[in-house]
DNA sequence: TGTTAGCACTCTTAAAAGATGAGTGCTAAA
DNA sequence: TTTAGCACTCATCTTTTAAGAGTGCTAACA
């Protein structure tokens, strides 16, 4: 049977299509009478039904009850995302509009990421996450030490990507701040250009060998330690979660109560875009959704490089009805803006 | 009339107490007969009808419909939280509770009231509003620049209340990186101890003439002034969205997302909160509020302070019908307790 | 053989009608 | 002044009814 390997037929595609389409604009379960309306597709609803039958036997479409219309289940918007989703892209005005709202409002960089986040969900009024870079990932520019008083210092860290960061530290006994001045100028020299994560396996050794004395490179092992620790984590940023509440699918409390708490849950949601880090776009609807949170909501992430470094992930979350056409051209753009909005903070 | 000095004796102050306890727990309008039954006053569920009407005509309780029970208004409130509320001191576990999660999970200031925020909404299942202090309270430190490359370096500016602020700033032409050391130099002499309110208004004039170079003073000024600008308006650390959705009041989505949307107007949010700041406690009760948005929610504010200068503002913000007695106990605890936390950071 | 019209049937949703019950207000008696 | 009693009011819940959208199947048609 040839027919097995193109499951599908044109008219078949052209009825999931027009399904597919007609729910993601009104949420509601989509009936022939009103799809041969709306749509010509030059066949009566009877014909409309019986393929819309054939759609549901294949698993295309679902059936809530044995009346009222169809829904598409996962599978069916699977193959809509794969191959027939009408290309939506982003608006002129919509560029201009983020252009703008980048220049008006950012100033620090963790502001790209809040920013970043609020505006995905201003456009698709869906929830929207960031993945901030790992600073592991960034390069080491450099360590300087500011004396705050007798018995402190400040230690300001930072990466090639931007980053600063900044701790205070109490001095150990008997240290003065020429001591961490001297410390600062080999550690500068030995670790520039070595990413984060690799200094805190190796380069290490070679600043004891530098550092004569064993207590002051104890404290400069732990400082260092203790500098690169806040950089560490990746951040996560969330935005839309009033915004997620004009989808129809979100009208009930309990369900909102019930994403945002597990929106709360700040580790899990990371766990969950970094098992989407793939290249580029990538769309998990539904029941692909590992996390039983999300099985009847659909995720779509892009990744951001920076010279070809991996940096970090967004993502749209949403309802599996979601506007994939316009959710996955506007993370693409902003994918690529992003990385020209970083590279601004980046020297 | 010697009665209209006390509007109410002491058996209508004992039954409006018992109608706002019993609100407050239930959410739902209260009558005679089951007031009857849980708080034993004594007398028939007629008798309290009788003084259930009066108390009505005094403007201290509503009538929603001609049937079912009665529902404190705004001046039932006012005069419970004036005069009849039961003392509800934060219990040892609660404090426990609160200890340990700031020892947990705080190490930056602003995690500080970040957390505060959470812990609140936690407590109190209100949203929480914490304003952190204005920077311009604050006494200035001292400002250190760091040599970035040949032409930027960075700006690190202390505060006495441990705040550090960083910025990456442009060196104008021909300017040197030892131009900046000894302008630091300079103003870290000029102004150290002044807040930074008064640095902008003051203190600039005495640098210029010692830096006798126009063209280095220009940028000197707008350094500061940029690194100032940062640290300049207060912030604003909301908790508690979720949690708010457990009160009954918010079990309708349009509430909710009035509600977000209002909460996301930030510089209105602020307003409100300095609008609010007295000394210590301050209540305000659903009509009370000036701004619409709150016509049927209470604020409770305190503001606390460190060594006499008034630093910022907690709040709870959540339905008229709230856990005042807790809710006021919690705030005043958090409010010692917050001085305490930041002064660990405070030096 | 694929397409279409027709029709019975299903099931949701909205509106109407009734039943229940909590609560009030008033009157009259204690 | 307090209380019991009773008629009355409304919200709410359940049931009933009606309407409408949609399906599935069969039979006719091109």
């Amino acid at each position: 049977m040839p027919e097995k390997l193109y499951e599908l037929d044109e008219r078949k595609q052209r009825v999931l299509k027009a399904v597919i389409d007609d729910y993601i604009e009104s949420a509601e379960p989509v009936g022939s009478r009103a799809l041969a309306r709306k749509h010509d597709l030059g066949v009566s609803p009877a014909t409309i039904r019986n393929e819309m039958a054939d759609l549901e036997m294949l698993g295309y479409l679902q059936h809530l009850h044995t009346s009222s219309g169809r829904v598409p289940s996962s599978k069916g918007y699977r193959f809509y995302v794969d191959g027939l989703i009408p290309p939506k892209p982003v608006s002129d005005e919509e560029k201009a509009l983020i252009d703008r709202w980048y220049k008006s409002r950012v100033q620090r960089i963790d502001q790209v990421f809040e920013e970043t986040a609020r505006l995905i969900s201003a456009i698709t009024k869906n929830i929207s996450l960031v993945l901030a870079p790992q600073m592991t990932q960034a390069q080491f520019r450099c360590l300087q030490f500011l004396p705050l008083d007798s018995r402190r210092v400040i230690t300001v860290l930072m990466t090639d990507a931007g980053f600063i960061e900044n701790k205070i530290l109490e001095m150990p006994d008997g240290a003065e701040f020429e001591d961490f001045q001297r410390m600062a100028a080999v550690i500068n020299e030995n670790l520039a250009g070595h990413t984060l994560k690799s200094i805190e396996h190796h380069a290490l050794a070679q600043i004891r060998d530098e550092i004569r004395d064993e207590g002051l490179y104890d404290s400069a092992l732990s400082i260092i330690q203790r500098a690169l620790d806040s950089g560490k984590q990746e951040r996560l940023y969330l935005g839309g979660t009033t915004k997620m509440l004009e989808q129809p699918e979100y009208h009930d409390v309990e369900k909102v109560k019930h994403m945002l708490m597990t929106l709360e849950e700040e580790e899990l949601m990371k766990d969950i875009l970094r098992a989407h880090i793939g290249d580029g776009l990538e769309v998990t609807i539904g029941q692909e959704n590992e996390d039983s949170h999300f099985k009847d909501s659909s995720i779509i992430t892009a990744t951001y490089h920076l010279d070809g470094e991996l940096l970090g992930t967004i993502a749209v979350l949403g309802p599996t009805r979601m506007e994939y056409a316009k959710a996955m051209s506007l993370l693409e753009y902003m994918n690529n803006n992003l990385t020209n909005v970083i590279k601004r903070f980046h020297w």
